[in-house]
DNA sequence: GCCGAGAATGAATCCATCC
DNA sequence: AGGATGGATTCATTCTCGG
């Protein structure tokens, strides 16, 4: 297979297709920084499965924002799933390379398992603290996304202390639905070694690859939907920042 | 089997014996809210059968405390062990009681399993974010644990809505090595039925009756180590407030 | 420019209905 | 009976707008 990037400056390299086709022709990673989807959303099956859209957007006057492919695994399809994409995104890394993966809290244990089912040291749970976020009655408010870290394989010490918790908010104006902060991708950039090179096997709106090349990293991202290649490719050729 | 309590003022009572073996005789339980031994500590066996002094104190001139019981089991048995005790205080529980068990990040994923083992409802997981936090060259500080939560079956609707995140300091001043500040179990206690009973089958140095009693619910608590049982009477006798 | 009031929004959850 | 659908609910934070 030759791999033709969607969008390519010298920084940045973006390709589309789905992650499993294109990460076996990838290699010399030496962080892998994502946040893909989660296959969570309710406590029934017939919850999961809805569209992104029904899921996770309640409000009928925000702006329109589309669908994201993937989100509609069970527990043990998103294991399996997991477990390969992880395995494959090890086999393109270094010796020593950062794994930080976004998660919710449902999924939260899953994921642990299959960042060690594909080979990584589970290292360690960072947390994303959001401002807002929307109470239940009776119910502890559900205010916080965790990151899964890893390496693969015993990791190089480093000058370098980033915090375990980043208090941030949700980001405004949003492409996807899930989109993160830039300030939260920055943070998490704060683990990854100078030099090294950022792939994110789950792009999205390209918040991962704008915070990288921000902090001077050359970076890879992997989008299934070509619209959302359109909008990262967008995104990073102009340099908008939100 | 009799019990006689350690402890027992108006709106307190203390246990002195096994979890295992006191939680059979109780019933009527609003809400479990505890701490239990974590047997976490390390990546290898070596590392999580030290004394728990070796394992958590790092200071050579930090005033002495005790070590606490129970904090040596592997993965299965923590399991095996965690589903026990779990269930055992459920059948205790009313219809609708609330669990809330502290737990750190490497113990996460299987106290979430032994959680559901036990016949509880997983709901969610709340975090404690600590102030400080001891950082590690390369890697993200360790500086949240986390609260796996839960219900025994449906809960009743109600009119509170306490943060998913509290952010709080370790208390300075320490009568068990993982001595939770009082505030943050004022935070747990934000989730529990007005008039509910509150049970801590690991009551340690009784930081969770202690804010139980100052929110005016009545409390009981269960320690297998009987220097605990006359540290938390002590506390709860002089309505001393760290 | 600053401040205060008003409005919008969030990887949500539950439950009654409908098929 | 069980899956799918749709509506109601909630507050901290942030944004907008006017004075």
């Amino acid at each position: 297979m030759t791999l033709r990037p969607y969008f390519q400056d010298e920084n940045v390299t973006i390709y589309h297709g789905d992650t499993l086709d294109v990460l076996p022709e990838l290699s010399n990673i030496g962080a892998v920084i994502t946040d893909p989807p989660y296959s969570s959303g309710g406590a029934f099956r017939s919850d999961r499965t809805q569209r992104t859209v029904a899921k996770y957007v309640q409000s009928d006057t925000a702006a329109y924002r589309p669908e994201f492919a993937g989100d509609n695994r069970d527990q043990r399809s998103f294991l399996a799933w997991a477990s390969l994409w992880l395995n494959a995104a090890r086999r393109a890394s270094v010796e020593g390379a950062v794994l930080c993966s976004f998660i919710d809290w449902r999924q939260l244990p899953t994921l642990s398992d299959a960042v060690q089912a594909g080979g990584w040291t589970w290292r360690g749970v960072a947390v994303w603290a959001k401002k807002g976020g929307r109470p239940t009655p009776g119910r502890f408010t559900n205010a916080a996304e965790y990151v899964v870290w890893g390496s693969n394989g015993a990791m190089a010490a480093r000058d370098a202390y980033p915090p375990g918790v980043c208090f941030a908010s949700s980001p405004r104006q949003r492409d996807h639905i899930a989109q993160k902060p830039l300030e939260v991708m920055r943070w998490i950039c704060g683990i990854v070694p100078p030099g090294a090179v950022i792939l994110d096997p789950f792009m999205g709106s390209g918040t991962t690859l704008r915070a990288a090349a921000d902090l001077g990293f050359k970076a890879i991202g992997i989008e299934v939907d070509e619209q959302y290649c359109e909008v990262a490719a967008k995104r990073l050729a102009q340099g908008t920042l939100f």
